[in-house]
RNA sequence: GGGCGGUUACCGAAGUGGACAAACGGGGCUGACUGUAAAUCAGCUGGCAUACGCCUACGGAGGUUCAAAUCCUUCACCGCCCA
């Protein structure tokens, strides 16, 4: 992609896509500040120092997690030095404002693990050659308390209370654990110590990166950086972020034909927010493409294709890309059968019933029993209806729309 | 240290002795329709069982009762308030 002949004013709206302050003044002034830190570099020649922290948590990554990585690609293309940090010392502590309860606390094995599965991962969307990986327990494992009792002595409680987060817990009586107050803070000594210009971080970060990175680098002396909030990237069902506790996550590392499947099952209004923040296009191609389909010129499900295409593209190659739209197709739009199918071999006297559970097309025999009952279950197109009856043959069993299964 | 409250299915959240396999919303699944696994509408969403029905399940263990998610005891975890 030729970026680099990019104005410093289309470097700043290429940069600030997809970024969401809940208040146009902040990103207004974000925007200026940024530009502004643009030309200093341009005349300083050099490039500006980039990074996001990520807790390595989730050993298998979904499309909302790249959001942040996606923002980072595109300051590399733009000649700028990226840094991935690994938040191998945040995530030890744990952060009770994640609501996962269930979430055990990590152990350093385990951190190491994750945090290389991250890492690997991430490189399908940032350049490997541009990245320079660091962990955070380099420098925060350093601290003192003595430290700490500084770093905080810059806070007060009522700034730290302003965040929504807190104001609303605070507010309903609920608990807000004292280190949850650290983690803003050693973000912002991430940030101190990586001598940053940007840091980039999604809406849940708002307050830790623009007030607490930003006010501690101010108060140690140095120029805060700028912060690129990211906008929250909702799950399949359009509505509600991404997450993989609720079930609406698309993984990046899955079979490509499911991610296609599962872009296409997005609602067509999120089309527009899965474009500004999962795909490669620019700016302008982003705007024409959300033109088109408000204007009717592009059909909402070609949009939708062209959208899915390009995502499993990103993360799985041009062909693979193309194979998992043929497939979608023909056995979605043609209701033809897929290409490659399981093959189960009939045993004697087994009843439909039996079939499917055995085969693994169920998870229990009373849900193949209301698949039945729904019509659900074909064999070459014909709909069984007796669950206890002997299984006809051999044939294409079909059990609702997607799984297929070669009866032989 | 004292007082009070919470723990319900994939998630959120009702339910305070029987009609509870547990309201409702989201998610998921299925069908119709279609423009797609979109939207919309309808149904399903613990397991076993060819009907009857049985079993397991409301944080764990025990108890009261003909009957417990609901009452009691106790344990665990979580939270709030007052010190």
């Amino acid at each position: 992609m030729a970026k680099k002949k990019m104005t410093i004013d289309e470097q700043v709206a290429y940069l600030m896509q997809g970024a969401e302050y809940g208040d146009d003044q902040v990103k207004k002034a974000m925007a200026a500040e940024l530009k502004e830190r643009l030309l200093q570099a341009e005349k300083e020649k050099r490039p500006l120092k980039v990074y996001c922290g990520y807790d390595p948590t989730a050993p298998d990554l979904h499309l909302g997690h790249t959001v942040t990585m996606r923002k980072l690609r595109q300051f590399q293309e733009l000649g700028h030095e990226v840094t991935f940090v690994i938040g191998d010392f945040t995530s030890l502590i744990g952060d009770p404002s994640d609501k996962d309860k269930l979430r055990p606390r990590l152990s350093p094995e385990q951190v190491a693990q994750n945090g290389q599965t991250y890492a690997e991962q991430s490189f399908k969307v940032l350049d490997p050659e541009k990245t320079i990986i660091r962990h955070n327990s380099e420098w925060l494992s350093k601290l003192t308390f003595k430290d700490l009792i500084h770093l905080s002595s810059n806070f007060t409680v009522g700034q730290f209370l302003t965040r929504d987060n807190f104001a609303k817990r605070f507010q309903n009586n609920e608990a807000i654990y004292l280190h949850e107050f650290y983690y803003a803070l050693m973000q912002g000594y991430d940030a101190f110590t990586l001598d940053a210009d940007v840091q980039i971080g999604g809406s849940d970060q708002l307050f830790n990166i623009v007030t607490a990175s930003r006010k501690l680098m101010t108060a140690l002396g140095k120029k805060p950086n700028i912060s690129i909030i990211m906008s929250i990237l909702p799950g399949t069902d359009g509505e509600i972020r991404m997450s993989k506790s609720l079930g609406n996550h698309i993984v990046i590392t899955g079979d490509p034909k499911d991610m296609y499947g599962k872009l296409m099952s997005i609602p067509d209004k999120a089309m527009g927010i899965f474009s500004r923040l999962v795909t490669r296009w620019t700016p302008d191609e982003i705007k024409s493409f959300e033109e088109k389909i408000s204007s009717g010129s592009l059909h909402p499900k070609e949009a939708k294709m062209k959208l899915a295409r390009e995502i499993v593209t990103i993360y799985h190659g041009q062909k693979a890309a193309e194979k998992a739209e043929a497939e979608f197709v023909r056995v979605f739009q043609e209701q033809g059968q897929p290409e490659e199918m399981n093959e189960y071999k009939l045993k004697k006297g087994q009843s439909v019933l039996d079939m499917l559970q055995e085969s693994g097309l169920t998870e229990s025999r009373s849900q193949a029993r209301r698949l039945i009952q729904q019509n659900a279950v074909r064999l070459d197109d014909q709909i069984l209806e007796d669950p206890h009856a002997k299984f006809p043959g051999k044939g294409v069993l079909q059990v609702g729309k997607r799984r297929f299964i070669k009866v032989i």
